[in-house]
DNA sequence: CGAGTGCTTGACGTTGACGTCAACGTAAAG
DNA sequence: CTTTACGTTGACGTCAACGTCAAGCACTCG
């Protein structure tokens, strides 16, 4: 079903203009091999895997990682192990990783709790002032 | 109850030491404005309330945010504004940085999910490669 | 008094993540 | 065939967030 829909490509200034990155950026994602699109001759030639990985770039980047952080993860997703050691390695990467996350989303959470206070006292700072002195 | 706790001092060394940063890093924070130590004629002196902003920044360090996004959520704390239209721009900011945190969050738990998933596929693998070739 | 320890302020160096040229290739359009 | 549009590779610039000296002040210990 939907034969051919993975086999459109993209040019550099299509991608950078969907995901709002300029064309350096990408290059320089190329570079720091997060991301390796077909070159058909000179030119960069993007296909949806390379598409996906620049999403998952994106997303890293809104989280706050590295770069480097950003292509461990990236590279996780499409490792082919086959190798034991290996497998006990990525497991271990995975471990890591998820630590660094779930204490991430924990000072979010606290932080956004916090936030939560800020907005209650000015909430009752603003009433105060709306209903008291006129009053 | 438990008076004095807050009269207790630290120098630089001491609160580097705590928080594992180093005597650079906190004259940098202090010349952005995040933390703005007590002079005791040349050298600086902590309080509580400098530690506190410290382990705030610190957190923010952690989530990803860049110093002056920092400064900003921590000044929110002790922001005392009487103004009304300083209360609802104070309100406007919160709920700006309510909104970069909520992202961040789903990002993160997305993020979550996916290496659950490499995970699962790993486990998978190693169970295979245990099971298999040697049966 | 001199030496050491800890604090201070410059001032320059570094690293990551790009921005910004300059100079050149190439493919389609007029 | 030249123009034009889009692509390419260096190479250098920049900005944040510190690292790393260098040089000097202040207090204490012997």
């Amino acid at each position: 079903m939907a034969r051919g829909t993975d086999t459109r490509e993209w040019t550099i200034a299509e991608v950078a203009e969907e995901f709002g990155v300029t064309h350096r950026t990408i290059r320089y994602y190329e570079d720091q091999g997060l991301i390796s699109p077909e070159r058909r001759g000179t030119q960069r030639v993007f296909h949806p895997r390379d598409r996906v990985r620049l999403a998952l770039v994106l997303r890293g980047k809104r989280i706050g990682f590295d770069l480097e952080k950003i292509r461990r993860i990236v590279d996780m997703y499409d490792e082919s192990p086959g190798e034991i050691g290996q497998l006990r390695y990525l497991l271990a990467e995975v471990a890591e990783r998820r630590a660094e996350l779930e204490q991430r989303r924990a000072d979010i959470e606290q932080t956004l709790a916090e936030l939560d206070d800020v907005e209650r006292r000015c909430r009752a700072d603003l009433a105060a002032l709306d209903g008291g002195p006129s009053r």
